[in-house]
DNA sequence: TAACTCAATCGGCAATCGTCGAAGTAAGGC
DNA sequence: GCCTTACTTCGACGATTGCCGATTGAGTTA
């Protein structure tokens, strides 16, 4: 959906050396009048000339955000055009979910709400999850290009690496092991088997191994929610 | 460099229902203490303490700026490390440059900041231009799939395509007649020529069609002064 | 255990925000 | 010329921010 709109537009805001010009780009390119904007949060129209016009140089960030929700909630409610035409595909089909947590959350915690079993309890669990992403390890496999292997890894490496379809519990953590980059935590979803070596590799590359019963779509809801 | 990074840590603070706990899952992402932070912005180390606890619940917009350019400040002087982790590649190489302007900036203006000549003054002049693509026309025909040419529309249809390597002056402006997307503007970088079929082409999908002598690399610095 | 680092807490104060409403300007209809 | 629509400008005022410095607490290290 428009999440990454959603920040953009915010991010932008937010770094401009003149905040309310920005918001105007952005009003003007939903085609959304003050006035509506005005309606829509319930304040008067000329707050949002104040801010606009640079009377306000610094807006809190829940300004801004209220803003920016409010042109998001006016264009969906008119059909969502000027969205659809900011959205971008999604991309490989091989990753069935990814997510940035907006703050971080501690591998215990996480491992309880995924009802995972951990299964080297000698890593530590003590490190933050910044967010997730969820890979269907077949596709993964056979339609990824080596590039293709960063988008695993969202904004922060700091993050539980979900595998589904896994059936003989190695692959997975080889594919870890022979990528520069790791996460701090691979979870396998409903495994068929987990193997030895996978576990081996696990503690030398310091990543916490779990693995869970849960299915796909429930885990995509529960980790959404955080 | 590190644009895409910086709007995605502001955004996603300014959109946090806790500012304070994003700010500071960012600062221990780079490995920041607050001590150093505080030096970095000149300011006391409660004030960080202050907003990741939470006791400012909206920060303003030039705040979070600050800290967000503290944040990647300091890790520039230490070489980058974390930055480094975050970039992204850049994307196919028929791309010469991209980005968006913070407020819109008048068409006419624009043609006189690149030192462009109009080619059909019947289209109107009086529009916005929200941001610019620079494409090499011979790699973007020979190496784009159809998917790629949404990535010449950054953020903003709103927006000038400017073409380098133009030839006969005919094909640029096929091609952004076969794309549902149109941009504003068109721009020819030092054409050997331009098409006829390609005025009325522009004409008919009401973009503004113009030509420049500047080279590529003075016009990239220009574009990215405003 | 004393010394030091990292971070949290809090009283306090000037500067700015967030908001309103009234009044004013500019551009079209008709 | 009169009525809308779409903004801008501005005085006012309570609520918050932005910032400081002092103090406390939890971990490290020598």
């Amino acid at each position: 959906m428009s999440k990454l709109l959603r920040e953009k537009i915010a991010g932008e805001i937010t770094l401009s050396e003149e905040p309310g010009a920005t918001i105007k780009k952005w009003r003007t390119l939903f085609n959304i009048s003050q006035k509506d904007l005005a309606e829509n949060l319930v304040i008067s129209t000329s707050v949002i000339s104040d801010y606009e016009s640079g009377r306000r140089q610094s807006p809190g960030v829940m300004t801004v955000r209220k803003i920016v929700d409010g042109l998001l909630d006016i264009d969906m409610n008119r059909g969502g055009d000027i969205i659809k035409k900011f959205e971008v595909e999604t991309g490989s089909e091989a990753i069935l979910g990814m997510g940035e947590f907006p703050k971080s959350i501690d591998a215990g915690e996480f491992c309880i709400l995924i009802e995972g079993h951990c299964h080297n309890a000698d890593v530590g669990m003590d490190r933050g999850i910044n967010g997730f992403t969820i890979v269907d390890s077949l596709k993964a496999i056979t339609t990824f290009s080596s590039a293709d292997y960063l988008k695993l890894y969202g904004w922060s490496t700091e993050r539980a690496l979900l595998f589904t379809g896994v059936r003989y519990g190695r692959s997975p953590m080889i594919a870890v092991r022979a990528h520069p980059m790791k996460p701090a935590m691979v979870v396998y979803v409903q495994p068929e088997n987990i193997d030895d070596l996978a576990l081996r590799l696990a503690s030398l590359e310091n990543i916490i191994l779990v693995s869970t019963d849960l299915a796909t779509p429930e885990l995509i809801e529960r980790l959404k929610s955080i």
